[in-house]
RNA sequence: GGCCCCUUCGUCUAGCGGUCUAGGACGUCGCCCUUUCACGGCGAAAACACGGGUUCGAGUCCCGUAGGGGUCACCA
């Protein structure tokens, strides 16, 4: 059986980290099981669906690296829904209501406050029906048939229809309520494996029997704990944290997705350059039950140790021309942002501006500027350098080191100079040294 | 409030009654490498929420308490 697993977001807004860790499971598990990866915008709600939104998903999907195997859209399948809302309603599983949501929240309020679950009560058959008031419909659960199923992430789970309410599932206008079309096309599409948030559990329940009622099997499901934010609760900021904030603040999309795939599972979080060691170690029996805590400051870090080893071809088309394969590896274990690289460019090649002179470092840097146009630049000119300076001032350790370090670089840090020097062009080192 | 899930080092977790003086990863700290900083290598410190049971024996099973998450929409 060909494995399809899909991504429904709704078009009322941008991804966010919550939403992009649903993506990413469902897409590394259809790549691990060679399937299929829909994405489905489910834009039933077309008050609030905007195609901007359905732009910058697509987008936000292709900058994370998930390829899609197919596009669907819930507003071009309300025929669909159509034939399939008639056979249930035909079937008795599909019935008219008349409350106006006013009188359902009054009757919540006081269930409530009773202590009593907030359940919906079916009227009996024989309740008048009120005249020139256009029905909304809920669907029907058989009380009679206990609910279910063997979740891939929770386990065994049960649900007694009897203490849950029959869902509407579409509205007196005739617009579709997400439950249904859901099923609808799950059921189309193939769908075999559905990963969602456990927010999502008590609708699985639900929609469990409208696959059912519809003749279908239902597909595997596995229902994540959700993450919340590093105080432990659910924040504002990680349910707004989105893709566009993160590309500003220099993320790299493999940094977020390798946090993502692991954090929570007992799969240990690595700086993976590729998604592949991802998609072969996903296994939803990692998954822990309780919350994880999402961690802006783990991410930047993982970004950073990804860096250091990522190789220049990967981010060659950022780079400024200047910024060689040699440069990249040299600047590399230095960079918490690949666009950091440029502000390299200078200390390679000019234009340069000398740093302010310590007068105590005037010596090393005299002695320096010396012996600098005599060494051979092919030929590890910085031990020469070094080995020079140090013989004619006498000077060691970090006060040889810093002092030419600032002069070549204008930086205190930076990566190993006997591996930078080279890569600074011998006019441009031998000017420097001289201008101090 | 009802129902569901959860609670092991700072963080993510392993652990499915004795093999746990509790293992790994990230972070932290220390040492080494480097005649500087960073990078890298090695090592150390660091946890079973609490209270009752059950048992020869409990991180592991049961009950309770506390805390956390989810859900109970004509949102998805």
């Amino acid at each position: 059986m060909t494995v399809v697993t899909r991504f429904a977001p709704s078009p009322t807004g941008t991804l966010h980290v919550g939403n992009v860790r649903t993506a990413l499971h469902n897409w590394l598990w259809a790549r691990k099981h060679g399937g299929r990866f829909l994405l489905r915008i489910d834009d039933t709600d077309l008050e609030r669906s905007k195609e901007e939104y359905v732009d910058a998903i697509r987008a936000d999907l292709a900058w994370l690296g998930f390829d899609v195997d197919g596009e669907e859209r819930q507003s071009a399948r309300f025929a669909l829904y159509e034939t399939e809302f008639a056979k249930l309603k035909t079937a008795g599983r599909v019935y008219a209501c008349y409350e106006t949501p006013e009188e359902l929240d009054i009757r919540r309020k006081i269930l409530l406050s009773r202590g009593l679950p907030p359940v919906y009560e079916r009227k009996p058959a024989d309740a008048p029906v009120p005249e020139g008031v256009a029905p909304h419909w809920r669907f029907r659960l058989d009380h009679d048939a206990a609910i279910e199923w063997t979740d891939m992430v929770r386990g065994p789970q049960h649900f007694e229809p009897k203490t849950m309410s029959d869902p509407v599932v579409r509205r007196a206008d005739g617009s579709w309520l997400y439950l249904l079309p859901s099923v609808i096309d799950d059921i189309a599409m193939g769908i075999t494996h559905v990963v969602r948030g456990e927010d999502h559990v008590s609708n699985t329940a639900t929609q469990i029997q409208m696959f059912a009622a519809l003749g279908a099997t239902p597909p595997a499901f596995a229902h994540e704990a959700l993450l919340v934010g590093t105080e432990g609760k659910l924040s504002k900021r990680l349910g707004s944290l989105g893709m566009a904030s993160l590309r500003e603040d220099g993320i790299e999309p493999i940094a977020l997705v390798a946090l993502l795939a692991r954090l929570g599972t007992s799969d240990p979080v690595e700086p993976v350059t590729s998604l592949q060691p991802l998609i072969e170690s996903i296994d939803f029996a990692h998954f822990g039950r309780a919350p994880a805590r999402f961690d802006e400051a783990e991410l930047a870090l993982l970004g950073q140790k990804i860096l250091h080893h990522t190789d220049y071809a990967a981010v060659a088309d950022r780079l400024p021309t200047a910024i060689t394969e040699a440069r990249w590896n040299a600047i590399r274990p230095n960079l918490l942002r690949v666009a950091e690289a440029g502000e390299w460019v200078p200390v390679f090649d000019g234009p340069f501006v000398a740093p302010a002179v310590d007068e105590a470092d005037r010596a090393v840097l005299d002695a320096a500027a010396q012996v600098a146009p005599a060494i051979d630049w092919g030929a590890d000119p910085w031990h020469a350098l070094t080995g020079a300076v140090k013989e004619t001032t006498g000077a060691k350790g970090r006060a040889l080191f810093l002092p030419l370090r600032r002069a070549l670089t204008a930086r205190d840090h930076g990566p190993d100079m006997a591996e930078l020097l080279p890569l600074i062009d011998k006019d441009q080192a031998v000017a420097r040294l001289s201008a101090t």
